[in-house]
DNA sequence: CATGAATGAGGTTTCATTCAT
DNA sequence: TATGAATGAAACCTCATTCAT
């Protein structure tokens, strides 16, 4: 039907992503998948070595992509120009493609649920932890940029960077449904940047 | 031990989280966890529907102990003295909680992970959304009274209260592990409250 | 609840008879029995072996009132007179005794039913076979005795001896269910005795 | 031998039918069907969808085939030429087949045995009821055809009809075994149409 | 004697995977 | 390369039977 290789590849990808996002793993059948794509059981087996194999392959592609646009987009410093807002602007950019990768691949999020620390540890992508060390670094480095230029001050960036996906994949998951795009993404960076807490006057104040 | 009793239960239950909380659900056979448990194969049948209803019955148990937590230590204004920080202590205390719990129960994040808006439907526990709705209007309803206070600034409340959940699981499941109970809570109260900007001096910003 | 013993193996016995004849052997369970007679599980074991030896029990209790009462009823030639119909009296009590138990109990066919040489074999109750050839020499010996006083004419009787009970048989399991007794009993005698076919000099015949 | 095919299915029904008269239902496991027949356990369930679908369907495919005969074969008056003895010879060619499909199909009868009504109305073969009405239909309807014709008196063909299985039936599963098929045939055929009293007349007739 | 919670062997059924076509 | 019939390991689940109470 179509040219033997990338072409049916994507199908199947495409097609497994649907399925794998409306049921759990153990109750997607790979009979379901080929009858969905319209191709026979065995035609899976030469594109992916097994269930698994296609499940990971399927968001660790996604992933990929994900990281790989932050990587370009988040570039530390790409002109040696003096850019003052350095990390605000990166926060934004950064949050603003997490958002929008996920508002454009709304199943991602579903899918990366289902991953855990129980699950990475078997499953043979290797790079997977690096891919998502990367992430971590990208927006924790971006934090610590922010910090040393005095524009930021967080004692844990570690902590804050853990939270910017977790953010993002609350409201995909259980947030309500009805919010655009850039309000989610101003949102997170409201709280981000200065929290909900009303600053009457410069005054200072401690949490513990 | 001869009557169907609260015991046994309990220790099905617990045997079954840590297992669950080990390897995904296919993975993890009722077998493994009758003999985990010192138990036959068939008591679980005793005390459970099936699989899914042990694993459901599982996570819907911690999630109701939370909430009811929460219930009860985030109550409305309590006394009727003039607590003019209300909100900032509604919000610490929910957080503290939510933290408290997740440190608790280590297994709980990592079991809800799996929990996503295709599961719930087609479950029995008819109230499971009921439950997910009370913790986030319990949160919501916190930050609204902080608004109506004059004390807290947020145009989307019902976001911000999507993502403290959100931020708690992303700790428990990605974050760093050596951090104690109390950083966590205190950063996520940070950027709840303050964000990280540096306010160098009132100075107005504007995100888009 | 009852005297210990004879009550409630009759109980028993009568409530598994109820629900061995709605459905096969396999689906019914001992808790169901249990459950509608509102005794134990356990106590099924105190009257009975096991389950097997539960249900042939019980046809077999059946079989053996059918017996005894033909084997009283259908004595050979209890008084030394002259009995000259005593073939055609035979066969008229034996076929009354036979629809009349059918009738009478409703179900024991309906168990009769599943039990074929294959499950013979295979009980304990050694003497069920005797107790089957005993009805059948019941029969057979009527008719032999009718043969030999000139007053039958029969060739094969032990296969007209296997008719009879099959022709109970198929109007209990499959037959019109709106016949009487006496109805049901007179056309197996009319068939027995002169058949269907109309005989060309118009002779008269009455059957009761 | 990859296609799903006519052969394969028959295989496992003429296996299964060996094993199922052989011993009762819930004795026969399915893996001795596939053991038996040489394929795979799974296999059976892309012929059937279950163990009663296959024992159901076995049984329905032997009634079927038996019906089916016997339309072709007492068709009602195939020639217009002048049968005068067309209910007699009906009820023959009735029996014959009856009675050669029985010796034929020495294991159907058995496996008959342990249909009931009770099993009837849960099973999906809507039309086995039809089967079984059209069979009591077509030897109804011959007995009241020869009786319209003048040729057979019976106030009740349609007790008649269900007897005629039903004797056939006794012999193939109690009677005794060393009978042929035509000494079978002609006793039924002899006890439906004279029965086996004596007629005081001496007046002869011969079955055959 | 009576009970019913507990058991676990063994049954049915599913489904990832293979391989002949 | 593509297929889908065939496979059988292994999962879930049932239920006859036991035994502590």
């Amino acid at each position: 039907m179509q040219r033997p290789d990338e072409k049916k590849r994507a199908l199947i990808t495409a097609t497994a992503a649907r399925l794998f996002a409306q049921r759990p793993f153990h109750k997607v059948r790979l009979e379901d998948i080929a009858a969905e794509a319209k191709i026979g059981k065995g035609t899976l087996y030469i594109y992916f070595d097994n269930k698994e194999d296609l499940y990971f392959s399927l968001i660790y592609d996604g992933f990929l992509r994900l990281v790989e646009r932050l990587r370009t987009q988040v570039a530390p410093a790409p002109a040696p120009d003096g850019p003052a807002q350095t990390a605000a602007e990166g926060l934004k950019r950064i949050t603003t493609e997490l958002v929008s990768f996920a508002f454009g691949h709304p199943h991602f999020f579903e899918l990366m649920r289902t991953i855990g620390p129980g699950v990475l540890k078997s499953n043979p992508h290797a790079d997977w932890n690096h891919l998502r060390h990367e992430l971590q670094t990208l927006i924790e480095d971006t934090i610590r940029r922010g910090i040393a230029a005095g524009e930021l001050d967080d004692p844990l960036p570690q902590l804050t960077a853990a939270f910017l996906p977790g953010m993002v994949r609350s409201v995909m998951l259980f947030g309500p449904r009805c919010l655009s795009e850039n309000e989610v993404r101003d949102q997170i960076l409201r709280l981000l940047e200065h929290g909900i807490m009303r600053r009457t006057e410069p005054a200072g104040h401690q949490t513990t």
